[in-house]
DNA sequence: ATCATTGCAAACACTTTGCATACGC
DNA sequence: GCGTATGCAAAGTGTTTGCAATGAT
């Protein structure tokens, strides 16, 4: 099993018992936790954990480059008229969020790693055209 | 141009002013608008608008059909500590997210569509594999 | 007159912030 | 003792709900 504790200490993280047991948690949870459900599993083990804790401690990592967050789309719906199949491309310098025409193979119905797929998404972030051009300028 | 009235009609919504509006914003702008978004835009040419209104008839759109919202993970924010380039299966019965290992042929650093492409997303939905074998029991 | 649509205000859920306390070295 | 980690409570967002007012037929 991998040191948690040097990994905090190598990416330059103090390595608080709070820490540790959350590194540690997501480590062995591949179940993609949100924070309450960290909190939650936890909090049993360190009866004076608090949430606010639970949510600095992720933006750290987070920062650090220790762990993912899967918010794709940020805390805003966003609602498109377009249904046919297409994929999406979010720009990461102005927001904004384009269709993408191309489609990709993958025909829904399907299974995939023993699971029914219903539909599929592609999303691609990066920069798009418009800021590209801007950049050049 | 196609009717948005009629269209609103033929899917059982009586066509309101402010709904034919609304719709008719959402068929015009394929940036993918919030509904913050809507409300701002809509509110100098119908100055009664409420945001109510706006939450409620974009939810009657999407139960119709006529729409569909991108919030791809609801508006919790899961996070994950594997962070090798693989894909995503949310299961739509049971909520939970796994990892696919298949990861799908798309190097990053290419364009699509003329935009640089930094990273990307493979989501699938669908019933996992846990919840369709339940489901035959 | 009846029924659906609208809109205010309050409630809600998730997350962040300000600041005082507690802890580790 | 000093500096950081922690946690409470409050504030901040985005969204939903309850209910009364308004509007359409």
């Amino acid at each position: 099993m991998e040191n948690i504790k040097e990994k905090l200490v190598k990416n330059g993280i103090s390595p608080s018992v709070h820490r540790i047991k959350i590194l540690e948690y997501l480590s062995k949870n591949f179940t993609h936790p949100t924070a309450e459900e960290i909190f939650h599993s936890l909090s049993n083990e360190i009866p004076t954990l608090s949430k606010t804790t639970v949510y600095n401690t992720l933006k750290t990592f987070e920062e650090k480059g220790l762990i993912r967050s899967l918010s794709i789309f940020e805390k805003e719906t966003r609602y498109e008229y377009n249904l046919s199949p297409h994929s999406h491309f979010q720009c990461v310098v102005c927001g904004k969020i384009y269709d993408i025409d191309e489609t990709f193979e993958f025909d829904d119905n399907r299974f995939v790693e023993g699971n029914k797929v219903l539909e599929h998404y592609v999303i691609f972030k990066g920069i798009c055209k418009k800021c590209l051009q801007d950049d050049k300028e």
